[in-house]
DNA sequence: CAATCAACCTGGGTGC
DNA sequence: TGCACCCAGGTTGATT
């Protein structure tokens, strides 16, 4: 489900709720693996603690505590909403833009606050998972962390580089890497590819001056747009309020194929490229 | 080291 | 209705 822009959409809500607030009570639903931590030792790090703020690194949620560090990954069916006690109603809270209610079926961990706040961590596949790490791991974790294409530090030296490392590989299959820079999906690669006029099959290495400038322009460009939307809502993806994003309607090749290309009108491609179905107009992509 | 691919899990959609 | 596939916003560990 979520890449950079869905995540980061998720972390903004949760620093304006969870900001200050104390965490009171914690209650695991069921038997799995998603807390990476044993149980006993993560209540004791995790009960009591305030909150300072929570923000995104990498597709990661991070909520930084007065000491250590919460970590959330909503891998692909991942949901945290968080709403205020009062307002629940017996068999869960109906939220209406949706319809969703919270807890359902898929809740398997809620976080009670001592405000009366509750965030529900949903996930239908149970791939995400959610850790608590002290101080130093957590620094050496995003000292490890590839480089974020909203900072500063994302330059275009930077971005050669990277593509160079990857020379012999498919565009599609580079920037999907997480390894050297973070964020992007298979949403954004190829909505980025089709917006930079690429075609996810030319090798990494292959890009004249001006397409690898093409290329760098539209990341930021295209996870900006998105995250102004507060994201790609596909069949999953809710934000903390559980509301759907708003960027689907603005996708020009992902989940459209066979439909015309906004731009030439010549049918969207779809085929299966890394692994992945990845989406393409042949036409507009060389 | 770099590239590929199955595996993790559940649900939704399609075709017979 | 049922069943047998195929597909899905991510990552990782085994295998070439």
């Amino acid at each position: 489900m979520p890449e950079l822009p869905e995540v980061e959409t998720v972390a903004n809500d949760l620093n304006q709720y969870l900001r200050g607030k104390i965490i009171a009570r914690l209650e695991l639903i069921g038997r799995h693996s998603l807390v990476k931590n044993s149980w006993p030792d993560f209540k004791k790090s995790l009960q009591g603690k305030k909150v300072l703020k929570v923000y995104r690194r990498a597709k990661m949620i991070v909520v930084a505590l007065e000491s250590g560090y919460l970590l959330f990954h909503l891998k692909m069916t991942g949901q945290l909403i968080y709403v205020l006690k009062k307002s629940l109603v017996a068999g869960g809270h109906p939220i209406a833009s949706t319809g969703v209610a919270v807890p359902n079926k898929f809740t398997r961990l809620i976080f009670h606050f001592k405000n009366g706040g509750v965030l529900y961590f949903n996930d239908i596949r149970k791939f995400g998972w959610v850790k608590f790490l002290k101080n130093e791991a957590f620094e050496a974790l995003d000292k490890a962390t590839g480089l974020e294409p909203l900072s500063k530090e994302f330059t275009f030296k930077r971005f050669e580089e990277i593509l160079q490392r990857r020379s012999r590989t498919s565009l599609k299959a580079a920037l999907l890497d997480q390894k050297h820079l973070v964020g992007l999906g298979n949403i954004y690669v190829d909505e980025v590819l089709y917006n930079a006029g690429l075609s996810p099959k030319r090798l990494a290495g292959s890009l004249k001056e001006k397409e690898k400038i093409k290329l760098f322009k539209a990341i930021p460009l295209i996870l900006k747009k998105s995250i102004a939307r507060r994201g790609t809502t596909f069949s999953d993806f809710l934000d903390a309020q559980g509301r759907q994003g708003g960027f689907a309607a603005l996708l020009k090749v992902y989940g459209r194929a066979s439909l015309a290309c906004p731009r030439c009108g010549a049918p969207i491609i779809k085929s299966r490229l890394a692994g992945r179905g990845t989406h393409w107009c042949k036409n507009c992509q060389k």
